[in-house]
DNA sequence: CTTTGCACTGCAAACGTTTACCGCAACACG
DNA sequence: CGTGTTGCGGTAAACGTTTGCAGTGCAAAG
């Protein structure tokens, strides 16, 4: 059964006006004496008259909304690209369309689903394959890639992976002379962990470093750090250092380090990706990337509404910048960077060192 | 600039048939000849129709579609439900729209908004104002209050919580004999911190213990967590258990501890609730209540559905069942119940008692 | 008193579907 | 050959809006 909704007709009859009129009161355009306004304002706030989206989608060939497309919801992460994102389209009067897939078989279909009922998409990388993308775009429909590699023909809203993950890699390879790094995630995964696992590779490579072995492939979230990094260890391996693929991973890493009565970054170094709350709290504090998940979300919106306007800019790759943040965990001392160390009651900021 | 898809219209005229003929091989009803519909097919193929929403919603008057409300994203927790959610949806062959509130100014707004771009509408707890639910209803618009409290009118769908948190608050103080028990989580957060914390109070009653002091208020993630309890810890006090609102602010309150060199749960025993993953793998194993996210999730989906289908049944409130899970966190030993520990490269499901 | 201009408001045509209804051809049967 | 019957497929109305256009009435100007 549908939707009741008092239509134009109702108030008009009661108002005593014709639907044109009530529908000018209804979005404040055009010429309407202050005596009818009043009326059928009335009129409408006695029956609590919305206008209907579908009629209105119908003949003004816009939605006032924008999808915005993942393939699974846990996690800070995308909490706060989604904040970002839904900031920026509130400004712009439209709502926002959420979806994740879980990689379910039909989440092709249910992202085109999706496309017909938005003015524009933000996809994830990831989520479907890049031939359904094409297919968005070549029925017109605006696009924005988020977190996912450079596609011709298509925007592109994005962090530096890649090279924050060089940086970071370089750090524990070179700096403090770390031998044997094993990078916890799936490069096949995501765009993200692929990205971050080039990185990983490209320090090797340019500090000359004996190359690293097989990426422990496991998933984002804290659990499948811990049990990769329990596994690891049971198998009688004992790394130098731990790159995780996200802060969450890596925290997982943490605690199951530490469950062995190991000690970080004493004995295992442990990094991540992200910046996540968390990462600045633990004791060691954790040595990660920053990067403006907020901003990225915010961005995409953003470009998404110009796509929208028609302000078509295919070509466009946006990337923004992330930082390293060097904490405990890789090994740096607090000492070496000022008081890290929370006490005393205050809660004060931690100390970072960024490169 | 809107949609460009091609319409019926187009279809029709270059398969040589009217717009009704198309209408009815797109949605295979209706008597249509072998041979008409094989063109017919061709031509859809050929221009990847897919009839409008806003075409089909102005006429059915129905979306196809069903919206959830959280009040935000982050944690394993909506993750969950949410996958329960679609699951259902999808068997319905229904999309769903998911969207996250972030206890904005314009929540209600954005509710009403998606009231009406869904054929209903599951609201969780806390999201919006009894009165904008009670708008919702008025309206027509099948609601099903996901996680919150009964409400008059309006069907509910929600777990077992003031009981479970009881059963484990009482284990605390009659089983452990623990004396000073603090609640870290905000009683006016969310209405499941409120029932959470019910439950906390009713069992200091029932077992005649002296009433807890006032709760620790503060968020609902893990950051938010560690940052109360090392407060609390700074200000030098000392509980003999943390209870806390959910598994990941009791993660949080677990590093809070052991960075100040303090054991759980020798010294500071710690609680959570949800049995996010984890939950079971941490060192002593957090003691916590474990909840069906995913039915709670699917349960919500089959209500709703149920009710669009006008199969209403306004004085439902169908409540799930909750296990306490007590592991090592509590200060109950491995020895106690089996083996609970983590070793020799084996990673066996840690054993349960549950009440 | 007629004309002109202006502010206001109603009429009606889209927008892209679904579907009740009807016409038409072919065919079977008496 | 007339009369149902049946299977297809087209016509048109309806869904709830927005908006160009035209009409109305009234005041000011001629």
């Amino acid at each position: 059964m549908g939707k009741r909704g008092p239509t134009l007709h109702e108030i008009a009859a009661d108002a005593g006006v014709s639907i044109a009129t009530v529908s000018r009161v209804a979005r404040g355009v055009g010429q309407v004496s202050p005596a009818t306004r009043r009326k059928v304002q009335e009129a409408i706030d006695k029956y609590h008259f919305r206008p209907s989206h579908a009629g209105r989608a119908l003949v003004e060939r816009r939605h006032s909304a924008l999808g915005i497309v993942f393939p699974g919801l846990s996690g800070p992460y995308y909490s706060d690209v989604i904040n970002g994102f839904e900031e920026e389209a509130i400004n712009a009067r439209v709502s926002v369309l959420i979806m994740g897939t879980h990689f379910l078989r039909q989440s092709v279909d249910m992202v085109l689903d999706m496309a017909d009922r938005v003015d524009g998409l933000a996809v994830m990388g990831g989520v479907i394959p890049e031939k359904a993308v094409r297919r968005l775009t070549d029925r017109g429909e605006p696009v924005v890639l988020l977190a996912s590699g450079p596609m011709v023909g298509v925007a592109t809203v994005r962090t530096e992976n890649t090279a924050a993950m060089a940086r970071l890699t370089t750090h524990l390879l070179a700096d403090h002379g770390y031998e044997q790094l094993v990078f916890v995630g799936n490069p096949d995964g995501s765009p993200d962990a692929t990205a971050r696992w080039q990185g990983f590779l490209q320090a090797h490579r340019r500090t000359g470093a004996e190359p690293p072995g097989e990426p422990i492939r496991t998933g984002l979230q804290q659990s499948h750090g811990f049990i990769a990094v329990s596994r690891l260890l049971d198998d009688g391996e004992q790394p130098r250092a731990i790159v995780c693929a996200n802060d969450e991973t890596a925290l997982g890493a943490v605690v199951a380090v530490m469950d062995r009565g190991l000690r970080v970054p004493e004995d295992i170094a442990v990094t991540g990706f992200d910046d996540i709350p968390m990462a600045g709290l633990m004791a060691s504090g954790l040595t990660t990337v920053h990067q403006p998940m907020r901003e990225l979300g915010a961005e995409t919106a953003r470009q998404l509404l110009r796509h929208v306007e028609g302000q078509i800019d295919a070509s466009l790759d946006r990337v923004l910048e992330t930082q390293v943040v060097i904490r405990g965990s890789c090994g740096c001392g607090a000492d070496e960077y000022g008081d890290a160390r929370l006490h005393g009651g205050s809660l004060a900021k931690r100390s970072r060192r960024t490169t």
